[in-house]
DNA sequence: TCAACATATGAATAGATGTTCATATGTTGA
DNA sequence: TCAACATATGAACATCTATTCATATGTTGA
């Protein structure tokens, strides 16, 4: 069916090497769902601002919410999505209960991410 | 390495090395948000299709919205936050407009993410 | 010039998301 | 056991966001 060559419009049939390519490419949407998921995650300042903190010490949710003059509650919340994406890991201490990164990834992709707003303008 | 302060709460004082180090290597309010930006902008599974195609071929909009079956309006809303936040380009061609990934920091920024759920388990 | 096409954009809307408040759960020492 | 503390969580709310629809802008060939 498909067999136009040129890529462009005023065609309905999309370049079938091009489709090939995408088609073989692409991601399950599962996994576009959970990369989209990911990113979104690190899309929020005051969840950057937690890692921030984290990538410099192991610290509870009492210290946290002090450092970045936020409430408790909202600190908690905001772990809680850092934990489901398995970017920070808690371990309880007496009533404290202190987290840090769960592993090199999120140091990473700030690092990416950094470059990448140093590199514009 | 995140270096170990030991500080629980019952004290409103958080630990002074832990408050001068977190001040010196948290970034200005700008970069957080210009971070939490950019994450953002990969925080969406449109957004993350149409640059999943776009890291294999330049490619119009009418092109785009047909591969990812989506109307020619959404794709071009989601092509102006991405070039907005420069992680594509475009380049006119008669009536066509080609996109194509602006620089190689979506390759790594992606690829970085695969890793981490890759991971997961 | 005009008609057809490709893309961009503003407005409207439904759904997602972050913070706050109130309260529940869990831990410790007395 | 109980009071005080640390954290978690559900509900409510305001804000943000992605998509759609209608339409505007810009390009080409006749």
């Amino acid at each position: 069916m498909a067999k136009k060559i040129e890529i462009g419009c005023e065609i309905t049939e999309v370049h079938p090497d091009l489709l090939k390519i995408v088609n073989e490419t692409m991601p399950e949407e599962t996994e576009l769902y959970d990369l989209a998921e990911l990113f979104k995650v690190f899309g929020d300042s005051t969840r950057i601002r937690i890692l921030f903190v984290l990538l410099q010490a192991e610290v509870c949710v009492c210290d946290l919410a002090t450092l970045l003059n936020m409430n408790q509650s909202a600190i908690s919340h905001q772990l809680r999505i850092l934990k489901q994406n398995k970017l920070v890991k808690a371990r309880r201490e007496g009533k404290s209960i202190f987290y840090s990164l769960a592993d090199d990834h999120v140091r990473t992709i700030i690092a990416m991410g950094q470059e990448h707003i140093e590199e514009e303008n």
